[in-house]
DNA sequence: GTGTAATAAGAATATTATTCTGCTATGTAT
DNA sequence: ATACATAGCAGAATAATATTCTTATTACAC
């Protein structure tokens, strides 16, 4: 029998850790750490890709090194019926949309997007937003400044 | 003279769109996506690094996985002066919180959090944040489903 | 021209990744 | 209890990669 899909032990965590700190961390910094050998750590690895549990490993770029150092939240009422998500993938196919999230409480989404300035941002609106059906009002909120931003998890 | 230290070209920019997709790209692969010596990328990332454009690399974890299924924004009114950020840096000190944005327009600041159910958040409501000093409010939207959820920059 | 700094290639070496084999513990069916 | 299958890990061998160092080239300032 197996029924380890979704079970994950110790070691497992142990690793997950270390990666969600430093996706470019060795199989043999692991070993290292975790007193294993580095071909069994590998071999969890790959589980864990495989398994689904760990998604993809992302470079943590600095939006200001890039020109995107504006980050705004828009909130947008959807005609789309219940269960329909036809907006929301438009909103996600447009790559300045970092996330979209189908939230309770008004019918609507709170969309995340990253742009280099407010000239931009308005921009986005007329240009992407704008062309996309169904939106029946759409509030922005600017930050003002991010004091943290993680993906991280805390895994205990 | 040396005035890059902002400045990106398009070697630099090819790399990070690569190490943004997969951060455990190896450097002979992104060598030989770019026709280069692998010693020559090695240098622009470690570059890369130094200067802070890349500020680090993470797994990307399946919250289900770790039984974390439940992500919520909080909307927290706040007595901290101007450009006073105690209370916001009390909340980036909670694991359960994973960003802390200072928002414009009604002085108060946004918290996205992520826990294992409705009593999870309950819990951190009342063990947590009901401990930090000068919150004036808070208002807790649910998300009901995430359609797409990245840290990632549009290169361009 | 001359010097300097940045950039990249190439070769040599150190380190790591990967594969494969075998061992052990665990659980299951007979 | 015995036999069998499976998961997990260690160890060794080999393939691949990372890293260092040297050299060459270019661009640019003086």
């Amino acid at each position: 029998m197996m029924q380890n899909e979704l079970v994950l032990n110790d070691v497992d965590k142990a690793i997950l850790r270390l990666m969600q700190d430093d996706a470019r961390i060795t199989n043999v910094a692991i070993s290292k750490k975790l007193k294993m050998a580095p071909s069994a750590v590998l071999e969890r690895v790959r589980k864990l890709e495989e398994r689904g549990v760990i998604k993809g490993y992302t470079a943590n770029i600095n939006p200001s090194a890039l020109n995107k150092e504006l980050l705004a939240f828009i909130f947008i009422k959807s005609a789309d019926g219940f269960g329909c998500d036809t907006s929301a993938r438009a909103f996600a196919a447009i790559p300045e949309v970092q996330e979209v999230h189908n939230i309770a409480g008004d019918d609507c989404y709170l969309v995340k997007v990253r742009v280099a300035n407010t000239q931009a941002l308005m921009e986005l609106r007329r240009k992407k937003f704008s062309k996309i059906a169904n939106i029946l009002s759409m509030r922005t909120t600017i930050v003002m400044e991010t004091v943290k931003e993680t993906q991280t998890i805390s895994i205990t």
